[in-house]
DNA sequence: CCAGACTATATTTTCGAAAATCATACCGTT
DNA sequence: AACGGTATGATTTTCGAAAATATAGTCTGG
């Protein structure tokens, strides 16, 4: 018997919806699923086991996020991607992240310090085990958005730490993108080092242009080696 | 096709999810249902004779937009306020409207500066009209909000856009929440054409300022006169 | 009188059939 | 051949019954 008869159904949520979407979301993020491609619930329905109704109800959850682009009478797509559209997830997210950096220097308490640093330590333990290619190893991904996640958790809002995940994993999807065609990885490992330590160190001046840059970069090297990518169609 | 001709189920979206979605949107926003009141599918399914799914697609798309709380396997319900969602939905607005109007304001052509112009001119007619209770106006609340969206429409990014227009919905269902406890509006229509004029004239810096002390001061007005709402529970 | 287990009821969540709608191919006319 | 309309098949959308889960109420043993 496969997995789906033993394991339980529902891993990440406690309803099924919850669960596909979850999941459907980490697919759309990974490109697994291309841009632009038609989400038909026959086929939807075979992958994931769950009825038209449940279904339907994930995919309206990721159409409010931006992952998927829901035209009505006609079904869903994965989102399609564009320059455009990349260029206003960067500027969004440079907006966002850099007024929520400097929140959490303002904010961040010794939990705050000991998340960034215990984060970034993991991020780079992976990174050690295994430095060739980042954006496939699921348990990278997952350090890398925690570490991400834990320098602006303490800016205090709900609202636009919300708002940042959002972007953030649009963003992600665009990395995912142009890592099938970027030859390697640049310093990551690096730039992470300093924007922790320039955190830790409460220098916001200096942790907002190395976040700024950090993400202008990756949003850069997307457009240049998936830029074919974001032209066609 | 003859069913719509006589009642017309379909009044907002293309769908019936897409239109229950809307109008329950309103009547959240309009505090036609109160925070944190339960919604129950009975209720909802007489009310908009809808069935369970259909409604939990329309549930899920608001409860992606902040405007409701979803609880695993107990139902939804009204997103709650409370003075610190109120403190959040307030600074992420300044964040980013002042953002939007310094683009708008760099990028805007003609046909902003029309849009911009007619808007504030069909929100005076309306409030010449009737200058008691804006708030209880339909059409005064659609002016106001394609008035404000005018402001910034010519910012460029569609992103950025749609995160202001769920923010303030949020926050218009605060100044409903005040609405019946506030004794007079104050003078907005001397700020929106001040705002108008500053836009228009391209001064940016009091465009952004006068903008920001348009948010502060609705949200001030908000705790003042809603306070007890937003503390109890 | 209370804690915990059990039962009954209320409510949500999921399912697959059925209705509605869209896309395509076909046909007749000009 | 080009065009417009129509039938046909494919796909989405909606429905209400059925299953799953939570909540309230009851009982029992301590």
């Amino acid at each position: 018997m496969p997995d789906s008869a033993i394991r339980p159904r529902k891993e990440f949520g406690k309803t099924i919806a919850a669960d596909i979407t979850h999941r459907l979301r980490e697919e759309i993020i990974a490109c697994a699923v291309a841009p632009g491609e038609p989400l038909r619930f026959d086929v939807l329905r075979e992958r994931f086991g769950a009825s038209f109704t449940t279904l339907r109800e994930a995919l309206t959850a990721l159409a409010a996020e931006g992952l998927v682009d829901a035209q009505e009478q006609r079904g869903f797509r994965v989102a399609p991607v564009s320059r455009q559209d990349l260029t206003e997830v960067t500027d969004a997210r440079v907006l966002i992240e850099v007024e929520l950096i400097r929140r959490a220097i303002e904010k961040g308490d010794d939990d705050w310090e000991i998340a960034v640093i215990s984060t970034l330590h993991r991020l780079k333990r992976i990174e050690q085990r295994d430095p060739e290619h980042p954006l496939r190893d699921p348990e990278w991904k997952i350090a890398h958005r925690q570490f991400h996640q834990a320098l602006v958790s303490a800016c205090g809002s709900a609202t636009l730490l919300a708002i940042r995940a959002e972007l953030f994993d649009r963003a992600e999807r665009y990395r995912h993108l142009s890592a099938n065609f970027r030859p390697r990885p640049r310093d990551k490992a690096g730039e992470h080092q300093a924007i922790m330590q320039a955190a830790i160190s409460r220098n916001a001046d200096l942790a907002v242009q190395l976040i700024e840059a950090h993400i202008r970069s990756t949003a850069d090297n997307v457009a240049t080696y998936a830029g074919h990518l974001l032209d066609a169609e």
